[in-house]
DNA sequence: TCTGGGGTCCTAGGACCC
DNA sequence: TCTGGGGTCCTAGGACCC
């Protein structure tokens, strides 16, 4: 491949501290689709959530166009439609695969990945400037090659200023790709962060921008020279940790176990109706569904739950009452069996419901996590633990693909692309998916040879 | 007709106890 | 019946992230 091995940049530095490397890909969703369909490399490509509701993301060309993530699809589809722009149904299993892919590649450059979000991850450079640009260089040429997906780096003391470097190098074309934290400063002086409105720095979102901005603070510059004390006391500990970033102190710890995200707090599986559900009849069939999956994320990771919380809510958008309801119920003992969860999730919210409500939206949350291994029932009482049924469901999936078995809709199949198309009248839309080539045998990509 | 899904952390406030 | 301070624990809600 013509790129230098990354065991020959293991060569200690004269760098004392670390410095912080940021790897993001470029509109990821919408680079995963390309991929496998070169046809769209430069076109406008938008990426819709599910149900085809919104904009989630966006080629480069797309942007250009004006589009805005988070438009609703129906407001600008016309108009798109005219623009040549070409929608897909959002494809997470072919956006979760090759983010594997593209993991994988990066961790072997630099040392402690830290897997942040699909597209994202952090890694430490021990080495100089000069040094680190170049891994980082190689880097991307090797995720570009080998996965197809183009990433932007960025490199600095701290992962607030990771993230501006990451932007800044998105923005600026003449960083091919990779910025070094510390040229920007160096160059620039103040007016790098100078130039960021403060909406864009990592952990300001719009509340706090308002308010910050009613305060003077327009700017990354203005925020790192603010007091960190003040900010503590008129906002919270995250803003001052993020303060204390901006002006290149490390107050930001990984996150626990991020590496395969196995460590969860609460498994949530919540979903909008593809149209409006009454009565808890059929809100419950989409409850069981939706607890089950759940449940196959709890037993993959290994874990058990204490209690199940189960809500409901209409939609905030059309007039006229809003209307939303929450219940949780504590098993008698944690618990990794779907058919128990399944029950709890539908005893959660029995009667707690309007029976005149349209719901738009349903979920189901798995609370109070802990290591199934390291459960031991009292002696007498493990009998709450019915080990026969979660093997059985999984193996069926392993051996019959998914949704095949399960209890009530959950073991419905639909006619749909979708595994998780379970036939009910509220199961959602998703009318322009892209074939899943890594994952599928039959839905692989084909390559002519001319 | 049509507005995503899955997470985290912090804070305020209430219940309860001494 | 009212009066107090100080502590813990829990939950709901708000804010943020991608």
């Amino acid at each position: 491949m013509g790129i230098e091995s990354p065991t020959a940049y293991r060569i200690p530095g004269t760098r004392l501290t670390p410095q912080y490397v940021l790897a993001d890909a470029n509109s990821f969703f919408a680079s995963c689709e390309s991929v496998f369909d070169p046809s769209l490399a430069g076109r406008p490509v938008v990426v819709l959530s599910n149900n085809d509701g919104c904009v989630v993301a966006r080629s480069p060309a797309a942007k250009r166009l004006g589009i805005v993530n988070g438009t609703p699809w129906f407001k600008i589809r016309e108009r798109a439609d005219a623009d040549g722009v070409v929608a897909r149904s959002s494809n997470y299993e072919l956006y979760a695969s090759l983010s594997h892919r593209m993991m994988h590649v990066m961790a072997r450059f630099l040392p402690e990945q830290e897997v942040y979000s699909i597209d994202e991850c952090f890694m430490l450079s021990l080495w100089d400037d000069q040094r680190t640009q170049a891994i980082c260089t190689d880097l991307r040429t090797a995720v570009l090659r080998s996965v197809g997906i183009p990433v932007s780096v960025g490199v600095a003391p701290t992962k607030t200023l990771a993230k501006v470097a990451n932007h800044w190098a998105k923005n600026h074309p003449s960083s091919d790709g990779v910025t070094l934290w510390s040229r920007v400063a160096t160059e620039d002086g103040d007016r790098a962060l100078a130039s960021v409105p403060v909406g864009e720095v990592w952990g300001v979102g719009r509340r706090l921008t308002r308010k910050l901005e009613s305060m003077g603070i327009l700017t990354a510059l203005d925020l790192r020279q603010a007091d960190p004390v003040m900010i503590r006391r008129r906002f919270s500990v995250l803003l001052e940790r993020t303060v204390l970033e901006l002006n290149g102190r490390p107050s930001i710890e990984p996150e626990e176990d991020a590496n395969d995200g196995v460590r969860r707090q609460q498994i949530l599986c919540s979903r909008m109706f593809s149209q409006p559900v009454t009565g808890f009849e059929t809100l419950s069939q989409a409850l069981g569904v939706y607890a089950q999956k759940a449940c196959s994320h709890l037993r993959r990771q290994g874990s058990l739950c204490s209690r199940v919380r189960a809500f409901c809510s209409s939609s905030p958008y059309t007039r006229g009452q809003y209307s939303s309801a929450s219940g949780s119920i504590d098993l008698e003992d944690p618990s990794d069996d779907p058919l128990t969860i399944t029950k709890a999730a539908r005893k959660a919210l029995a009667g707690g419901i309007d029976p005149h409500a349209e719901y738009i939206r349903a979920g189901v949350v798995l609370e109070g996590l802990q290591n199934a291994g390291g459960y031991q029932p009292l002696a007498g009482f493990e009998a709450g633990r019915d080990q026969g049924l979660g093997p059985v469901l999984e193996e069926a999936a392993r051996r019959f693909g998914p949704f095949r078995v399960g209890i009530g809709y959950g073991g419905v199949r639909g006619q749909g692309q979708q595994d998780d198309d379970t036939g009910g009248e509220w199961a959602m839309n998703r009318r322009m998916l892209s074939p899943r080539c890594t994952t599928r045998w039959d839905e692989m990509a084909t390559v002519h040879a001319i």
